[in-house]
RNA sequence: GGGGGAGUAGCUCAGUUGGAAGAGCAACGGCCUUUUAAGCCGUAGGUCGUGGGUUCGAGUCCCACCUCCCUCACCA
């Protein structure tokens, strides 16, 4: 069927040669953004035209006139093309469309008896003769597989998906905004490592052939940002993508990414700030009426913008079945997560992971016999294990669930944390992670800059963690480096994809990456 | 890897107890100059995920496998 329907329209397009046009157009720069001719028209004006290039998603053919709705990447409108009102040429070419085709039409904009803002086009021109057909055009491409493994289609058809990747470069770019703001540098770091560390991860392996050796995808960047501090950079960051060999989740793609920042003579109390000021900003301005309001004219279907977009109470508002976005409380920033309504404002909760592991589990971090009768009683496996894996693991059955708004976990076990300087009391590190919606979204420390404790965290291993997921791969540079001293500093990571996925109300990391990782389709 | 769910026309989906594979959209032919998922008349379109099995007869029942989704495990 399919190969039926690419013929027919292969015949079209050789038609459309026949009528002397190119099928594949060429360079068009004389087109107005869809959005703004809707938002331009008006009702009293006279003479009012426009030029209008984009995808016709919709077309009703009565003969001698056809209406179609043609889409650009802000919006959506309808065209009229008329046997009269057309060269034979032209007129021509407009029965050869099809649903898919790229086109421009330029003409007089008026009102059509229902009222709908239309350009009745005097001049059609093809830009690309599309061969295959579209999916459905009013379901859109629904089998979730097929969007991910072709989102050029779930792009083409579906608005609210295309909608999150508008939003995931809005969120990136202001980031990036603040942190420039507060003197921070962007800067590039390997990928490719000879030897992984800055995290607990499996990684992945490659080869470079002229050297004849391995190389691992980064798992973090961290310890090369912290050569950067060595050598004077004071104020650092990267947004790059990490690479992990492990398991795909809603919460896991295998690459993703992080955003890491250093920032000498801090600690982690700052980073918590910056933490804070990153994320509620980027949601307050994610949910600004402006936004809202260019937002809604994918979905009017050629309806001036305006007329749904004024929401009571100067609130911002946005319902697209599952995609919502909504500024409730005012002077608060709350957005809908699945079931929850998670609260973006500053300050966020702030708690101890011993308070928080003595609420939810009761016990304490420090009593390695209780968490590992606690353990037990959980069901997992505490054997052949350090009291600190123990910990964390009741910690993350009991805890990691429950905390849905934002919450500054604070001073973690100090085994787990060999990259991290000890607190007063030593056996708790200067660390915290934010949590919000039950996922962990930063992680910062007050850096470690003595290397005689660095080198003897990085010697030692804990048992209970999984061959080949320590960080305790020795990296004699690195210990080279702060030698020469790395001024004090905190550092933070957060995950980018998480906090797109809370700020687009997404509940799979697959709806915020354009190509997550599938299994590669057989044959 | 364990558990649950799904896979039927290009797309969105029905398919009863096992008894002749369907609808809408898209496509093709025809009518139609103000339609709104246009309408009307007609035509065509299927390896029912793959491979076995049970049966007179399998989209439907059984087994294995493939892919995706959810969940658990894994995972800073």
């Amino acid at each position: 069927m399919l190969e039926k329907v690419q013929a027919d329209r292969k015949n079209k397009l050789q038609k459309v040669r026949e009528l002397g046009v190119d099928p594949y157009g060429s360079r068009y720069d004389t087109a107005e953004p869809i959005a703004d001719v809707l938002g331009r028209f008006d009702d009293d004006g006279e003479g009012q035209s426009a030029d209008v290039a984009g995808r016709l998603t919709l077309i009703r053919d009565m003969g001698k006139l056809i209406f179609a709705h043609i889409r650009d990447q802000g919006g959506q409108m309808q065209i009229c093309l008329r046997k009269n009102a057309l060269d034979e040429r032209s007129w021509q070419l407009a029965k050869l469309l099809d649903l898919g085709d790229l086109v421009a039409a330029a003409g007089p904009l008026q009102r059509t008896r229902t009222g709908e803002i239309t350009v009745f086009a005097e001049r059609l021109t093809l830009l690309c003769k599309s061969l295959t057909p579209p999916p459905e055009k009013f379901h859109g491409l629904q089998d979730v597989e097929a969007r991910y493994r072709r989102r050029y289609l779930d792009l083409m058809t579906n608005p609210e998906s295309r909608e999150v990747f508008d939003r995931r470069t809005e969120i990136i770019d202001h980031i990036r905004g603040k942190l420039r703001g507060r003197g921070f540098v962007e800067v590039e770091t390997p990928m490719m490592q000879p030897i992984y560390g800055g995290a607990a991860a499996r990684p992945f392996v490659t080869h470079h052939n002229t050297l004849d050796a391995d190389l691992y995808l980064r798992i973090s960047p961290e310890l090369y940002l912290k050569r950067l501090l060595v050598g004077g950079m004071e104020k650092v960051f990267e947004i790059n993508r990490n690479f992990r060999n492990e398991g795909l989740s809603t919460q896991h793609n295998p690459e993703f990414t992080m955003l890491e920042l250093y920032q000498a003579y801090a600690d982690y109390e700052v980073m918590m700030e910056i933490t804070e000021e990153l994320i509620s900003s980027a949601a307050a301005h994610i949910a600004a009426p402006g936004l809202v309001r260019r937002i809604q004219s994918w979905y009017d279907h050629g309806c001036e913008p305006g007329a749904i977009l004024m929401w009571p109470g100067g609130q911002a508002g946005f319902d697209a079945d599952h995609k919502a976005y909504k500024v409730i409380k005012s002077g608060r920033t709350v957005l809908p997560f699945g079931d929850e309504q998670v609260d973006f404002s500053a300050p966020f909760a702030r708690a101890t992971y011993d308070e928080l592991l003595r609420e939810h589990a009761g016990v304490s971090m420090f009593d390695g016999d209780a968490a590992r009768e606690k353990a037990r009683e959980l069901g997992i496996d505490e054997s052949n294990k350090d009291d600190a894996v123990v910990v964390n693991d009741v910690f993350e059955a009991t805890v990691e669930d429950k905390l849905i708004q934002p919450t500054f976990v604070l001073d973690y076990p100090a085994d787990l944390c060999p990259l991290t300087r000890r607190g007063d009391d030593e056996r708790i590190a200067l660390r915290f992670e934010l949590y919000m919606a039950g996922m962990e979204i930063a992680n910062a420390y007050t850096e470690l800059n003595d290397p005689a404790v660095q080198e003897a965290n990085l010697r030692r291993q804990l048992r209970g963690e999984a061959d080949g997921e320590t960080m305790r791969v020795m990296d004699e540079d690195f210990l080279n480096a702060l030698l020469h001293g790395m001024p004090p500093a905190g550092g933070l990571g957060i995950g980018i994809d998480r906090v797109i996925m809370l700020l687009t109300n997404s509940k799979s990391i697959r709806d915020v990456i354009l190509f997550p990782l599938l299994r590669p389709e057989s044959q």
